[in-house]
DNA sequence: CATGAATGAGAATTCATTCAT
DNA sequence: GATGAATGAATTCTCATTCAT
């Protein structure tokens, strides 16, 4: 892990447990383990530094969900992918889903960052495309589709991580099964 | 509006638009048209201003749900009630729905306050287990369940004051239909 | 006890605790058992309030120390008389002590109403007069000796009250004893 | 003089001169040369600078009075010794003095820091037991006579302090003497 | 007269950013 | 490049004083 992502990993860290402005930039040095002139290096300001993070993590997003993806596979195979990955992703990672969640509507994060959110949905926009073109989807507009499932099993990921519920291996399962009977015609 | 909703709602407004820490209680003073001191007379600081406009919120939030619920009707009916309602308040309120959202993670809300999110799920809590004892809906978890469902319909919400797309009221009942969907046997 | 004296006795017990600007007008009036409106009839502001509240214990102080003085004893007899008296009256009052003795020096007292500081010295200095005159005591300016013998005497009322000693009624003669060793020829 | 003692002496100045809370952390940085913030990188906060003055106080007037003291000297050249260079240094600095006495009871001196007030007595203590032992002062509890003696002498730079008389050199000796005589046998 | 809510100037403290080393 | 002490603008919060009731 170079520099600037033992900076931007120690931003996330801190941010997640305390909000950015209780996270001063001395804080973040030494989380990172370096001289507070260090980070103005890579970053211009603090406000840089978070909103490079958000575009990090997003980046970060796509590339785990886009790997191993067969295009290959049915639309309801994809489907299963794909939102497992996303998942299972951000199971595993509850700093990355956290910042990302309450970073989504921040005023702190600005909308160049923030459009990048969007980016990973290529593949997705694609399954949902085959889908409604192979009549096995509802029609309608592709993002709110998206934007349906998503909600309702990241919502499930929310839960989680608030200690409200405890999301197991199989239940996952059922849950995307569930959101494909929402989807599907 | 008494004194007290003044400043709740004027912190709303400034914190949506600005974030917390961008928004200094001299702002908040101005926009409810008192003194800062006044402020400080109905909460003991600006954390526990915003965690009360939290806790207003969701007061607020589910006191609007319940509104004319009528217990009688079928699980369905009473399924599509209440989510039309949270979707319709939602849409027609952007500051509190975003506020909301922003800060379901935020440190700068405490447990407390938070916990009090879940107090209007008790008509939802009904309606999901009678349909589970109806052998309308599919077994499992209530709270994961509602969780499913309404982060399905909040996630177009979202979508919709982030300008990505523009929920119409015939639309509406599409996507309940299709949570629907998602949750009957 | 009248309304004026509840204030000042309120302002003696805060003050001596948490010092002049830890203690709030609020919190005097509260104290005292009035509205904070009330105290302004009385005392045109905080600082005039101290002000006067020094005042009012010199004066107090006065008159416990001249109570029951008679000027026909002899120099020695009445020596022991007035500084017996002022020690009692110290040991018996920590509070009107510890507030003279902190204010002394302070810049929150102002010159007028520290220079009544001196009136009750009137007996005294006609005592150490009439010492000096007799050939009883060593010679030299009335002032260096009233305060000489004043600060070894105050100094272990002092002692007391910040618990490093326990002047006991019987060690109260002893030390008075000393005193006129000290000035006597 | 370091960055610290330049912010304790304006500390003290300023102190002395308008009370504590007459007197802004700005004014303190503007008087020691220095940005406000850099006063916290040497003390936590206000009222840490102000015990810290006051220990650094103590600390110098120990060092003070025991400089160039020789334990060979009589009881009465050492009684003479010490007690002279107290009332020299304390006329001779007036801020070290008028604090120390204006803070002696102040709520805004913490125990700890009080606490360090006696240290320098040691050699006091040694002076006032060998004179006991010795037969030549009266018995007693030393804490107390010592009490005493510094009672009087300090009572006479206090009223010099407050313009109410002038202390010479040779008055010293002759109030140091009466002193004496006061605890002698 | 008495009350205490409201005002807002003023203070302590924090922390992004700079820059001498 | 890296460091972290120093700066001082900006913010939160307090509280003396006023004044409508």
């Amino acid at each position: 892990m170079n520099k600037r992502e033992q900076i931007l990993n120690a931003t996330l860290k801190l941010i997640v447990q305390k909000g950015i402005e209780s996270t001063p930039m001395s804080e973040i040095a030494k989380a990172a383990d370096t001289g507070m002139g260090a980070i103005y290096n890579y970053f211009p300001n603090k406000e840089a530094l978070v909103n490079e993070l958000y575009f990090y993590l997003k980046t970060k997003e796509s590339a785990i969900i886009a790997q191993g993806y067969d295009k290959e596979l049915s639309v309801k195979q994809r489907f299963v992918y794909l939102w497992k990955k996303m998942i299972t992703y951000f199971l595993s990672e509850p700093l990355d889903f956290m910042f990302l969640e309450q970073f989504y509507y921040s005023p702190a994060i600005n909308p160049k960052a923030k459009h990048h959110g969007s980016l990973y949905l290529k593949d997705l926009d694609e399954v949902y495309l085959d889908g409604q073109t192979q009549q096995l989807m509802k029609d309608g507009d592709i993002k709110e589709w998206i934007g349906f499932t998503s909600g309702s099993l990241v919502s499930l990921v929310k839960l989680h991580h608030s200690n409200y519920i405890s999301i197991q291996e199989e239940t996952i399962n059922k849950y995307i099964q569930a959101a494909w009977d929402a989807v599907k015609n």
